[in-house]
DNA sequence: AGTCGGCGACTACAGTTGTCGTCGTTCCGC
DNA sequence: GCGGAACGACGACAACTGTAGTCGCCGACT
């Protein structure tokens, strides 16, 4: 088991585009990203440089240009933060976080459906 | 709305122990870290100076010890969290999140059904 | 009264993160 | 073939984190 790196939260923008439609150049990531955050083109580099190094994102070269893919897909990561705020709670319950992410979050209402859905099946087998 | 800070992963194993029962000696802040954890003494009191730097901890002094007190509530750093997290996202789903959550960490049947009133809640309001 | 054990203050130091700048190279248009 | 624009490599640097050592002080024990 592979265990995935850590990403910070900089570096998760830069994933979000990334994982959108792979692979991107650097120029497609920047173009996505400066405007939102104030960011100047190098430093949108160097967060895809670290994440080559960190192992989660990979690039083949096309001329010039790098083209780079993810290495490990948006759910990995979820599941690491996941495991991140667990170690925080340090057994503390988690629902009043995910209480408050059903009220400050928007979700649709299929998204609802199956978290209910799942959360029945838990609920199921206590 | 005076922001509430951020606080780290180390950070938070700190305040979980203060949370628990204000206000503490950092003798008992200790206790229950070291062990768990693989810190010494000294590095418990580090953190417990960073987070009053911070002003997520007071402390009132006791003879030669301090008793330290938590100026924020879990829900406000839990809340602080929540929206690191949707950073990260970014406008993605937060299901896939919260889904991981159901499945991976502990929930009883109380809170089950409280996060499935607050998903009917939120289900009426779209 | 002298000492010692514990306490907080201050210091340290390497690794990570956020933010860029500079440099040498390389492809594209002329 | 040559000049300039664009690209990635490399370097920089301050702030924040993780992890801990040392120092001076003060109260308890002898």
């Amino acid at each position: 088991m592979p265990e995935t790196p850590r990403i910070t939260e900089s570096e998760w923008q830069v994933m979000n585009v990334v994982w959108e439609s792979p692979p991107v150049t650097a120029q497609e990531v920047t173009d996505a990203l400066v405007g939102q955050h104030d960011w100047s083109a190098r430093t949108v580099k160097t967060f895809l440089a670290r994440l080559v190094k960190k192992g989660v994102l990979e690039f083949e070269v096309d001329g010039k240009r790098y083209l780079y893919s993810p290495l490990v897909t948006r759910e990995q990561s979820l599941a690491v933060e996941g495991k991140s705020m667990l170690g925080r709670l340090r057994g503390a319950p988690v629902s009043p976080l995910m209480a408050w992410f059903v009220r400050h979050s928007p979700m649709d209402k299929d998204e609802i459906e199956q978290l209910k859905q799942l959360l029945d099946k838990k609920e199921a087998e206590l």
